[in-house]
RNA sequence: CGCGGAGUAGAGCAGUGGUAGCUCAUCAGGCCCAUAACCUGGAGGUCGGAGUGUUCAAAUCCUCCCUCCGCAACCA
């Protein structure tokens, strides 16, 4: 929390086929990262994108019919829907096809190129002739068969660059070691050095001549710029390195009072660990300051598959149940750095539970009350009257303390709890003040109107904490209590005393409850790969 | 010995040294402001197994074993 100025990724997504569930996790934490970052009065700048580029988007396009550029526009405009749909804030989104990419990426080949820290060799791979592709060791399997048309494959080579990882090996663990906050969760540090670096790490292939949809290379046309000297470079092309506006990459990306951190999945953690800082240093740029690796999300315990009828399409989920309910079940249901997975049964439980029966009853209730206990309006501040305000004040407080310290460690999941702390106790503090019991003595008026200002106060704290999660259904919360979501401020969290006065509106339930006998079938079906 | 993760109440999960927790389901009670919601309490776990391992103290650290899963150079 000491740098005033945040960048934040996720990984660039490969449009070869639509997102599905796993890819709006990754964007949705991201997301949430960045408003809470710009609610605590953060510059920020979040990025997201699409890595067009590859063999296997050549090989769908001329199945589909289309050029590689026409398939992949198809496939992106269906990301930007998806991002929309779960009001996604990025302020930017980067396409490997663009121009301010591929003339940058040439120019960082060229560099390294130069620098002799890329050099020109032999790729030997199993070799499927009629599919024209290579695989590896582990894709043939014993038997050596092509994985996509079952043939048998046969070893050959092919000239390609090489980048030098040797050269970089060293000043990378020294790094590891300066930085232990570098990898979230930290096993994964052991993980890349036990499992790639300890054994001795190959040098990477970054070139490709059996395949032509890829960014040229102009010291040698034959090839193409092979997927991660491609695809990691985004982060920084995005932001103008090298290019005639280097502001954005020199105010969020050099500039050492900026905190960069992507986000990424288990799966892609060693390129993002090893080769992206060997690029940067061999470019002499700084390191970003953190990677959180978040687990993947399996169906039903096992990995998504069609055939297996487990796979989440996001966007019918979003339209059918809400922006809201999906980024809460994504950001609360999975522990961050572990493995998830996703269930129906799971998403609906956990939609009522906490958005229907604590939080949106809460509010359904109080303004109830204040209705027609107050006329509508939210009695002021009347002070501490009992322990039992005192002791909702107080959860207030270490709830707000504790959430600003988990979410300033990226630590998602346990702040919901915490906000959602909250709504839990202010629950119980209906119960322990009775006020349809007060309301019948004209002489407990005041303590009435304490309950009521008290309530009033848990529930816009717990909104406001839970607003980079909850996009829509805070500002109808807001609204609810009579205040404008446009003028609401953060910092009033740290205030009890400041409502009052102001008239409730009555609005729809913040989050109906869900019938389980109806949306787990319907969510089944989903997964069935119906839409 | 490829690497890693997981095994905790009927189900799903938190919990990395200090009296076993959460959600759902279940049983009993309360309340009636509210979205059949809310509140209280009960029952239900020898925390995968083993160890005459470490420690004042182990779900948590150590050793071995069993089972499941993921990754293994383009699935976040």
């Amino acid at each position: 929390m000491d740098k005033k100025r945040f960048y934040i990724t996720t990984p660039i997504y490969y449009p070869s086929a639509k997102l599905h569930i796993g890819h709006a996790y990754c964007t949705t934490l991201t997301d949430i990262f960045a408003r809470y970052k710009r609610l605590r009065g953060f510059e920020c700048y979040f990025l997201t994108g699409a890595d067009e580029h590859g063999q296997k988007i050549e090989k769908n396009a001329a199945a589909a019919g289309k050029s590689p550029q026409q398939f992949v526009d198809e496939i992106v405009e269906g990301f930007h829907k998806l991002w929309k749909l779960l009001d996604i804030s990025n302020d930017d989104f980067i396409r490997t096809t663009q121009d301010r990419h591929v003339k940058v990426v040439q120019d960082i080949f060229s560099k390294m190129l130069a620098k002799g820290d890329i050099y020109l060799g032999k790729y030997k791979g199993w070799y499927c002739t009629p599919c024209e592709s290579f695989w590896t060791d582990t894709q043939v399997g014993p038997d050596h068969i092509c994985p996509d048309c079952g043939r048998p494959v046969q070893v050959a080579e092919e000239e390609a660059y090489f980048f030098k990882t040797q050269k970089y090996v060293d000043s990378l663990l020294k790094f590891y070691e300066e930085n232990p906050k570098f990898l979230t969760p930290e096993s994964r540090k052991n993980e890349m050095i036990n499992t790639f670096i300890k054994p001795g790490l190959d040098d990477l292939c970054v070139s490709r001549t059996s395949f032509s949809w890829g960014i040229p290379i102009r010291e040698n046309e034959k090839h193409v710029i092979y997927v991660w000297l491609d695809a990691l470079t985004n982060y920084i092309t995005a932001l103008g390195y090298d290019s005639e506006h280097p502001e954005l990459f020199n105010k969020f990306w050099q500039d050492p009072e900026c905190e960069t951190i992507h986000i990424l999945g288990a799966d892609i953690t060693r390129f993002h660990a090893i080769y992206w800082p060997m690029f940067l240093e061999s470019l002499g740029l700084r390191k970003p300051d953190r990677e959180l690796i978040h687990g993947l999300l399996m169906m039903r315990n096992s990995k998504m598959s069609k055939s297996k009828g487990n796979v989440v399409d996001p966007y019918p989920l979003v339209e059918r149940f809400g922006v809201d309910a999906v980024r809460y079940y994504l950001a609360r249901e999975v522990t961050f750095g572990q493995d998830g997975s996703f269930t129906p049964e799971q998403f609906v439980e956990r939609s009522n539970t906490d958005l229907a029966n604590a939080l949106g009853n809460l509010l359904n209730r109080t303004v109830s009350m204040i209705n027609k206990y107050f006329g509508g309006v939210i009695p002021a501040y009347q002070g501490r009257l009992n322990s039992v305000d005192g002791e909702l004040e107080s959860v207030i407080q270490t709830s707000v303390k504790q959430y600003e310290n988990l979410l300033d460690d990226l630590k998602i999941t346990e702040a919901i709890t915490a906000a959602m702390d909250i709504v839990n106790r202010a629950n119980k503090y209906i119960d322990e003040t009775t006020p349809w019991v007060l309301a019948k003595d004209p002489e407990k008026e005041k303590e009435l109107a304490s309950v009521m200002n008290h309530l009033a106060t848990a529930l816009f704290t717990a909104g406001m904490l839970l607003k980079p999660v909850l996009v829509t259904a805070s500002d109808k919360l807001f609204a609810q209590l009579g205040l404008n979501p446009e003028e609401v401020s953060y910092e009033k969290v740290y205030d009890v005393t400041f409502l009052g006065g102001q008239t409730v509106n009555k609005g729809e339930q913040l989050s109906p409850r869900l019938d389980a006998t109806i949306e787990v079938p319907f969510i089944q079906y989903l997964m069935a790969g119906n839409q």
